[in-house]
DNA sequence: CACCTATGTGAACGGTGTCAAGATAATCTT
DNA sequence: AAGATTATCTTGACACCGTTCACATAGGTG
């Protein structure tokens, strides 16, 4: 593999040197996958020796963090935009669901280290949750598709249910085994639409209560 | 950390690597987790040299892949149990809902390895799909909740459906974020059911046709 | 028996995350 | 401005990793 080289020669002191490093980890995601990203290709891309980082991440996992809050960031606006172009409520909820699978195939890597981004998996990850996020987005379509306000569980329930349908589609819709049916409905995006429509909650929101 | 020990001494061939080396697998991955699993862990578990799984499996991949394959059974047979033991066809279709993620809650790291392991991500792995898995049951499931069988495109959307809405449920629900929810719907199985319920498809069956 | 093949060992290679000690530059104090 | 302090980067080392190679050992077949 042709290693990505650095870019022209630099002072002793970098200047912003997280920064590099953050857009370094984003390069080597894109172009080599999540097995790729490690410390040392970081830094060897960023033009620093493999210790440099270490002056500004405790760890790699801190560094792969600050990648993916970058990529939590996008994603939030991604469903904040998706949400803003619909017609109508319902739309809404469903184009924020294709929008945060499309984000996830456009974004492999990115996305998976947004997940594993906690790396210890029994967190959401930090930034998922944040003000501008995809969950408040979430809510507020459910909101005005007619969820009840003042029903506090219940509107927190169908709002990670949805994000757990989005986040499942968005793991499986790149496999190759559903290439055929993709074809068959005409392209990717009508296949993720039509899933997450077949999903339910995307599709319909005003449904009989059911109590556990 | 205390490294787990070797069994009692052996003669110099083993007998039956491959399978101890897939057990010492899931010992260490029970233990430490994903990232405990090394090639050279697993055969120091297994007591033999770091070489010599290289005369069983090819890669460490395909190692992971002999691991993951035991857990794409045993959750295929989870699911079984789970669908037969329903009392009646919709309830069926929650039951194996509920059965996989609580499968997901139980082997968090096999979980995992799972899925990770076609190690390409780009394509299903290889279990998930054979005869006696998961997708079998819930196929099936769909259809005695009332499903057409002729319309085969609209099954295998809905089986796609079901699936990734399970899957997503299975990676989020141990989030610590949603532990007050939890206690507040009595315990970790109400808050699944309950999450799956407000998915959709495993609630409502029956939809209007939604056209792409 | 001799031979071949399957299965084990050992040592080695380059890659990784991480740390400690030292070099260098920017900044702060006086 | 000079000296001291702090922030940043480098070098070199350590243990661990996946993998390969040459070699050792055992079981099975002629």
């Amino acid at each position: 593999m042709a290693h990505l080289q650095a870019q022209e020669i630099r002072p002793y002191h970098h200047g912003d040197l997280s920064r590099a490093l953050i857009q370094a980890g984003r390069r080597i995601l894109e172009v080599g996958g999540p097995a790729a990203l490690s410390l040392r290709a970081v830094a060897r891309e960023a033009g620093v020796s493999p210790a440099a980082p270490y002056h500004h991440f405790k760890d790699k996992c801190e560094l792969l963090e600050a990648v993916a809050k970058e990529g939590w960031m996008e994603l939030g606006s991604a469903v904040a935009k998706a949400r803003a172009s619909a017609p109508d409520a319902r739309a809404a909820l469903t184009n924020i669901g294709v929008a945060y699978v499309c984000f996830a195939r456009d974004n492999p890597a990115l996305y998976r280290t947004m997940y594993d981004g906690a790396c210890d998996r029994a967190t959401m990850p930090d930034h998922a949750k944040e003000d501008d996020s995809g969950w408040r987005h979430v809510r507020e379509a459910l909101i005005e598709a007619g969820a009840d306000p003042a029903e506090e569980r219940e509107l927190e329930l169908a709002t990670i249910a949805a994000w757990c349908a989005a986040h499942g589609v968005a793991e499986m819709a790149g496999f190759k085994e559903f290439e055929s049916l993709k074809t068959a409905l005409g392209g990717e995006e009508p296949f993720v639409r039509a899933v997450l429509e077949h999903v339910g909650i995307f599709a319909a929101m005003s449904r009989p209560k059911i109590r556990a």
